[in-house]
Order: C-alpha cells, then structure tokens, then sequence
DNA sequence: GTCTATAACGGGATAGAC
DNA sequence: GTCTATCCCGTTATAGAC
C-alpha cells in the first residue's frame, strides 16, 4: 500500500488524538507532532482546526449514512406492501453503526467513537455538523411508524431519540459496559452489540405508553 | 435571601459556563468574569481548576444519588417479598434526575447537562467522578434482576447500559428532540420526559432476547 | 507543498502586598 | 480572604524562504 499523503496522514492523526482527548482537548501541535507533518501544513490543506474537524467528519459519516439508507430501502423492498419488521428496520439503523467500527480500519473504530460522543456533546464544532443525520432521520422515523401504527407520532419521535442516545453512548466507549459488568459481558464484540441493541429497541418502541398522571407528581407506589 | 459566598458564585458561575461550552471550553477566567470575582480566588479556595470541577460536580450529585436510593428502598419495603415491578424501579432511578433539573433552582438544570453528557465524554476530569455513580449502578442492577428473573444477567447489563444512554442523552440537552420532532413534543416537561423513558426501558428490559446467529454476519432477511 | 520563524494571544498558576 | 502583577507555557494563525 501505498504512503498516504500528507492530508491523509493529518486527517487519521486528528482521528485519533480527537478520540481520545476530545475536541478541545487536542491541539493543532498534538496532530502534527502525532502526523509527523509541520504545523503550517494543517493550515495550508485545511485551512485552520474546524475545517480540518469538519472534513475529518465528513469523510466518514457519508459513507455509514448511505449504508443506513441502502439497508433501508432493501428491507423496504422486501416488505413490499406489508409494513416491516421493526427489527429489520433498527437493524438497518443500526448495523452499520456498529459494524463498521470493527469491520474496517482502526480509523472507524476511533471516528465512531467521535460521533458518539458529538451526540451529547457541546460546542460550535459539534453544531455545524448535526444536520448530516436529518436524511437517516427523516426517512426512519416515517418508516418505524408504518411497522408501529399504533404508536403515536410524539411517543416515536421520544422514543427514537433514546434509541439513538443508547447507540451514541455504547459507541462512545464500547468497553465501558465491559468494565461495569466485571468482564461479565464481551463488549467489544459488534455483532453481540448488535444484537443486544436490537432486541432491547424493538422491545422499547413495542411497548404500552404509560397513562399521564392526574398531576399528583411523585409517589411510586403503583 | 443572603448575598452568596465568594466560593458559591464561583461554583454557580463554573456550572453555568461550563454547561454552555464544556469543561475544555471554559477558562478560569470567563468564571472570575461571570463570578464578578478575582482570578486568584479560584486558586485560593478551590486549589485550581480540576479541583474545582469537582467540588461543583459533587455538590450536586450526593443528592441526587441518595434519592435514587431512598425511592429504591421505598419500593422494596412496598413489594416485601414479591418482586418489584419494573416500572417502580425505573422511577426511583430515572425520576431524581429527570424532576431535579426542572423542580430545584436553575444550576441544577445546568448541572444535569453536565452530568448527561460527561456520560459519554473523555478526558481526566471524567475519569475522576465516574465512581461516584457505582453505589447506585451496584444497587439498582440486582433489583431489577429480581423484577426481571427471566433476563440473563448478561443481557441485564447490556440493557442497563442502554437505559442509562438514554437517560443521560436526554438530559445532555432536554430541547434537542423538540428540535428534532419540529415542536410536536413537549421536551422540557419533565413529568412527560419521565412518562416516556419508564414506558421506554420497562419495554426494553422485558424484550425477549434476540437469538445468537450462526456466523453469517449481515443481511437484513428475517 | 513544505519548512522556519514569529506574531498575537489566552491559558493556568503563583508570589506577595494589603 | 482578596487584590495586583507577573511568570511561563501552549495555543492558533500567518509571513515568507525554499
């Protein structure tokens, strides 16, 4: 294979400094010092810190977005005029996600880590960048309502949105759930990951909406 | 009411900073500058920054915690010898963090931002108040395991995970899925937040258990 | 396209007067 | 307990040689 380029080598080292020590936490010397490239080289091919940030992000989130979308519309295919499986639809959701962070190159691994975190993160980095996931959403949350109608609108879009907080915090530190269970759980393994978050989603987005309380508020006796 | 102490306004002031712009994104003196006091008296009471970082985090989240665990309680001396119900357990774990942040003052709102979302940042100032949410994870998990003696213990931990993803995601910033579902939900009403994540896990932790797939890896056929 | 050198600024921390 | 003044370092960004 050959050498990567001098851009690429600045975008894989930014890759992994920003996972590991967060946005704000990384400098612009840390990425060269990490490349192997002189700091002028940054501003020369980027053009400064956000820029190089926004194309580090964008280089990867097109292609996991378009997996998300590909999936949908063959488990839409398949579905023809039945409604589908809510989880062949998470899974569609969801799978690459999970997948490619151990599939592909330690570079994935580490930017899914990034985009997890930038789901509760804070900062105009992190702003600038959110609207890359409205076609995902926008064409799911349609299609997780023809296989729940009886779930009302309001409840899916609350519910969706917890879906998506579960994902981003695993992916955030994938072995984090490893060292709370004491090594009880392989929680590197994206596959089981999968299949875990499947089946607590779809059992989630199946459940009974609880009835409002008369406004007592508190009290747990039930 | 009392003039605050030179050291609360500084803590106010960390907190409401630090909510806005994260802990990396918030320098000592954009505090001394909302705190109206002087750069040296942070060092004077506080000892420094990370220091005081974790005065302002502990303050709150002793009682926030403590309430957690004494709703715990509640609901096992209400069920006795019979299992809990589920619903009832995710309440007293759910429902401190999600009332607190609109019931008390509005640094506790600020502060349930913080604690959303250093749920799924990096950094050494996280690293060191992780901990303090062990006592509550040790008690709650074996509770629910009792409500729940079907559930392997395994996929218990996988789904408390997701929950507590969930949880913090929603509190990493309450207006987000108002955003996202164009104004039809109303995000901020805590007593609805709580409504829909107790309907949301309880579902989610009765979920049957998804079978262990034979290698194949991919594919969205079911 | 890559380098050195440096500008211009902001960061946390601290000494010492009051 | 609070102030001023300052140290020392790291930050992004840029000018200009090669």
């Amino acid at each position: 294979m050959p050498t990567p380029s001098t851009k690429d080598r600045i975008l894989d080292a930014a890759e992994k400094l920003i996972a590991e020590k967060g946005y704000d936490g990384t400098s612009l010397r840390a990425i060269t010092g990490e490349a192997g490239v002189n700091l002028a080289a940054i501003h020369y091919h980027f053009g400064g810190k956000l820029p190089l940030f926004k194309e580090m992000f964008e280089r990867r989130v097109g292609g996991i977005n378009q997996e998300r979308l590909r999936l949908l519309e063959e488990v839409e295919r398949q579905a023809g005029d039945r409604p589908p499986s809510i989880e062949a639809l998470l899974e569609a959701l969801l799978a690459p996600a999970l997948r490619l962070s151990t599939q592909g190159d330690q570079g994935l691994a580490r930017f899914m880590q990034i985009a997890g975190r930038m789901n509760s993160a804070t900062g105009e980095h992190v702003q600038a960048l959110r609207e890359v996931f409205r076609e995902v959403h926008e064409r799911f949350v349609p299609a997780c309502q023809r296989a729940l109608p009886e779930l009302g609108i309001e409840d899916l879009h609350w519910r969706m949105h917890f879906v998506i907080g579960a994902l981003c915090t695993y992916m955030a530190d994938p072995r984090r759930i490893g060292i709370a269970a004491d090594g009880l759980v392989q929680s590197e393994d994206s596959e089981e990951a999968l299949r875990q978050l499947v089946a607590f989603a779809a059992g989630a987005l199946r459940a009974e909406a609880l009835p409002r309380r008369a406004g007592e508020q508190g009290g747990v006796q039930r």
